[in-house]
DNA sequence: ACTTGACTTAGAGCATGCTCCAAGACAGAT
DNA sequence: ATCTGTCTTGGAGCATGCTCTAAGTCAAGT
């Protein structure tokens, strides 16, 4: 289990130190695919999925063996993945900003722009979701009571 | 357009007076399908669903001619649907619910236990959601200053 | 009588978002 | 050398919740 020395990229979990890369990404610490999963809460078919999906804003990495190897900017990327996904936003509009974002610079008000209309649609929905909780509590508030006078009459019953 | 007389129930939005019933029902409004839709919010499909699928308290009532006619009761139990399903509770678990209350009294806790544990998720699945949204907000605050930076920036170079 | 329009039914189809399968590659252990 | 375990792929399958279609009924209007 100690480092072995590869002109490409090993099996993540089994590198001590971080090997050459030919690619754009600094030095850094490379999780399995298995790892990812558990660092996210994602599924190893969900991260599979959401690369071929395009919402990745680049191929993951590969080992020598093919296998994948994410890195910490992966993993950030899926994190904020994972915000827009569980505050509704489908994953067409993911992949748009996925889109925007790896087109580089200069478009950062289309950006702002998706992700303060998709910020209305959660405050709206929000909005709604609690709204119609209050009716629900209501109704919680009438079963409640009837079954205290219930309780109540048991009480009395029981103990007159 | 003024009432016809009728042996069983002619169609609804037809009728001055209520027809006499031999139903449990007492004399009310009744109102067809498309109506109900446009009350309730749902279509008319989703209407027709949801009876299918035995989310309704019994079946809805019908004119002489197999047209569905629904009264005030079937409109407050769609809306209580409505809350139920727009605060995420699966159609599965409303089936239950609406089985509950359809067998009667007597199961009162039941309904009670159903309602306060699916009102636990919301609360829960309110709270995620809020704390995803802030980060959404730091992401919109990141991009917001990034941009007013770029602004003064082009003011600068505009008026100098 | 005929047309129109709203309704009926069973059942098919669809959008979303995973979730899983089968066949195969490969590294490390025995 | 072979076994084990984790990975790879393309593509199929599935759960949910509608959404729509086709063929037909019916009542009212002309």
């Amino acid at each position: 289990m100690t480092a072995t020395p590869s002109a490409t990229l090993a099996h993540p979990s089994t590198l001590a130190h971080p090997p050459t890369l030919t690619g754009p990404r600094p030095a850094a610490a490379r999780l399995t695919i298995a790892e990812a999963a558990e660092r996210t809460g994602l599924t190893t078919h969900t991260l599979r999925y959401y690369e071929r999906d395009g919402l990745m804003l680049r191929a993951v990495e590969r080992t020598s063996s093919g296998h994948r190897a994410y890195g910490e900017g992966d993993l950030v990327w899926i994190t904020l993945l994972t915000c827009l996904r569980a505050t509704g936003m489908p994953i067409r509009e993911v992949k748009v900003y996925a889109e925007l974002v790896r087109s580089g610079e200069g478009n950062e008000l289309a950006r702002l722009d998706l992700l303060q209309s998709h910020r209305a649609r959660v405050l709206a929905q929000l909005a709604e979701v609690t709204s119609h909780l209050g009716a629900i509590d209501n109704k919680i508030g009438v079963y409640t009571a009837k079954l205290e006078a219930a309780g109540l009459d048991f009480e009395r019953a029981a103990t007159g």
